[in-house]
DNA sequence: CTGGATCCCTCACGATACTG
DNA sequence: CAGTATCGTGAGGGATCCAG
């Protein structure tokens, strides 16, 4: 069962063998936000057989890249190592890549609420950020996600966060693509919440959001 | 004739729809060093057949990343196209991350030096750079590329430079892996190569080169 | 009920032969 | 030299079945 290689001795093919086939960089993404269990897993990536997210799951903790977390209330978490967190540089220029240059959304395609926390982090810019402060929760019925700015560092959570300064009632897209007036703070100033999206910005192209 | 998708409207899950299936991104790499003929790229991508590659020449020019360059005194060039060159980045990032996560080098694997023209270029430094400006060309038998250090920027190419600081004699491995005291330089000083080779360097492990 | 293994079918891939 | 045509193989996709 020798798996298939580029077998070229370039960084790039050598990465690509690692984490090149189908569904592992998508894998990855979903464990960049948070450790996850098999069925999460499953559930996000719609349309991978059960067979193949357990195969990947074996091949990526083989290269090292994630492992199982078994401690704990739950069984069975995957998680991240050092070097699957490593990977967090380039993935988030692939997502900088695919909001300037890749196809538009379409109607009919899944989507998840903890990907636009990935997106937006992509999108942050130290230099913007200056000396802000603020931690920004996201509410809605069936999501809850938190993202953090301090020190011109971004930390993000599923769920709640321990201290949020601001509390959205909406989704990441609801802030960001409605109209500036439409800012619906539950909770904290909306001052605050617009020098948090101040911080972000699409390089290249500002075609799209 | 749908072709495959992940479905998602997610960003880096719409960059795999384009970029991600397999030797697309290999393609891409070849293509940032310069554009090539359809024979260099086959060379190049061993194991790949000719169906294959033309069908992701195809596509990935569907998808404006690659264009036809049939002008000049060859026929049937393949070059970027801004979309394309965008993706150097997210190439580079991914080259850093094979270096210093990725496989060890394997014996009897292919190798081109051009693809370590694209390596060091993802390890340059322009805070280490500084004022430093060169342009050193690599020479052997069956190689010759150049790279340039100018205004905290780098250019690379094939085959000979307009004008060469320093010309070494070997390959890009050879200077950077071989004992400090080896360094040929068959024209110009052997401290501005030292200086050149400062500008470079390996983030987050040093264990590799 | 969740986590995962086993089967089978389809299609993308890889190799080669062939054409403009 | 630059591809197209053809075909065998194996990875991917989907359903079902099994274990804890």
């Amino acid at each position: 069962m020798a798996k298939r290689s580029y077998k070229q001795n370039c960084a790039l093919a050598q990465a690509s063998d690692v984490i090149g086939d189908r569904w592992s960089l998508l894998l990855v993404r979903d464990l960049l936000v948070s450790p996850r269990r098999f069925g999460e897993l499953q559930q996000s990536l719609r349309g991978i057989g059960t067979n193949l997210l357990s195969s990947r799951l074996r091949e990526l903790e083989a290269a090292g890249i994630i492992e199982r977390l078994d401690g704990g209330e739950f069984r069975h978490h995957y998680g991240l190592t050092e070097a699957g967190k490593a990977l967090e540089v380039a993935v988030l220029s692939l997502v900088r890549w695919g909001l300037a240059y890749g196809p538009e959304n379409q109607k009919g395609y899944h989507h998840q609420n903890d990907w636009d926390l990935l997106a937006l982090k992509a999108l942050f810019q130290a230099k913007r950020a200056g000396d802000l402060s603020v931690c920004v929760q996201f509410k809605t019925d069936d999501f809850a996600g938190w993202m953090a700015i301090e020190n011109q560092r971004v930390r993000m959570g599923l769920g709640e966060a321990d201290s949020a300064d601001v509390i959205v009632d909406g989704t990441i897209k609801d802030v960001f693509d409605g109209p500036p007036s439409n800012r619906l703070c539950s909770s904290g100033s909306k001052e605050k919440l617009q020098r948090f999206m101040s911080a972000f910005v699409l390089p290249a192209q500002a075609e799209r959001v």
